[in-house]
DNA sequence: AATTTCAGCGTACACGTGTAAGCTAAACAT
DNA sequence: ATGTTTAGCTTACACGTGTACGCTGAAATT
């Protein structure tokens, strides 16, 4: 049938295959730092030599890795803002589809939450390139829901997201009674915010 | 002069010796699991084989490390605890403690920081448990300083370390300028938390 | 003075790592 | 049909790792 492209769709099939590996291999007890070159081919089905035909380092597989992620994320995060009506549904939906993002692709997630405190400058500043995304995309939504001042709602969104990732990250170690808790838990703390922060913004910015 | 005790000296100096040799290759590049022990007792001025007559594993190292830096965190805060006067005075003190801390010791900050998402399920145990320290302090301080139940006080707490130490994290990538801006960022939100939480006690728990 | 203890050493091993060099064969362009 | 490109392969190398084994010499105990 379709032999026209048949070489770059290869090349393209063996590369989301060495993607996959990678992810694979990122288990709670490995870093990306950690993933080595030899294990990735092993487990992608190609030589350890064959890999640099994709990647220059190991580094370029892990920065695109973080980019996917971070693209999952931001997808998730607008489908979730298509489910919101009124304010109090806002931190409700948005922390109970977080929650399920992590619980569903807590792999993924645990690589965005390791490399931002990891080993390699570069991954570091890549995943903060995409909590910057996240944060900037919630101050927008603050700024035009709640008509708050640009400064105030960059800082309320800063500590949501704070409070959402490190609440992401528990539930990476949580049993399934904890979940519910934590769930619970992270939405008040973020009605905290949210309340301080229009509270505050009325009487001294 | 004193030659008693000096067989025990010597290896406890030894000891001493490793464990400053591992601080020493903490540095931004450098995860506790990633530290080798050969390296270590390059460092130390030692045969890689003595290090089994201080510590077992290297793991156990790493844990001594974790509580020494837990130790050293928990001092702080009592020191920075006996500064406080008025409500305005706690939430600035205790940043601002906090801060130079992590600028101080930003190698024992970042062991911390790291650790609590890193790969070993005992690292990322004991760093909760220092963290729980933190958080159960704040929440007494809470308790018996602003007059709010155990709960509201604990959920307060909790969002506010989880923001003081996200805040500790860019601390550690940030240069000169940035530094206070992310102070007083952290002052504000941590300023938010409490005004919320406050509010809301009076309204729906 | 004689004996026991033990911190530290040197040697040796097997293992996983990144990557360089040159080859094969199949997909492509001509 | 012929020549070129290239994804993937095999082989090979040097390096750092954890750790097992047996030894040494000095401090501590008797």
């Amino acid at each position: 049938m379709s032999q026209k492209v048949t070489r770059e769709q290869q090349k393209q099939q063996t590369r989301q295959n060495i993607i996959n590996a990678a992810l694979a291999s990122l288990d709670a007890t490995k870093s990306l730092s950690a993933v080595s070159l030899r294990e990735v081919a092993r487990v992608a089905g190609i030589a350890p030599t064959s890999f640099y035909r994709h990647f220059k380092d190991i580094d370029e597989l892990g920065l695109t890795l973080v980019d996917e992620a971070g693209l999952t994320l931001r997808q998730l995060m607008r489908s979730a803002r298509r489910r919101i009506s009124s304010e109090r549904g806002a931190i409700s939906i948005s922390v109970d589809t977080f929650v399920e993002f992590v619980l569903a692709h807590n792999n993924v997630f645990r690589l965005l939450l390791r490399e931002h405190t990891g080993t390699s400058a570069d991954f570091r500043a890549a995943v903060l390139r995409e909590i910057q995304h996240f944060t900037d995309e919630l101050t927008d939504y603050i700024v035009f829901q709640e008509k708050k001042p640009e400064a105030v709602a960059q800082m309320q969104a800063d500590a949501m997201v704070k409070i959402v990732f490190s609440a992401g990250g528990e539930l990476l170690d949580a049993s399934v009674v904890q979940i519910e808790g934590i769930t619970e838990r992270t939405k008040r703390q973020l009605y905290m915010v949210h309340f301080g922060a229009t509270a505050l913004m009325s009487k001294r910015i």
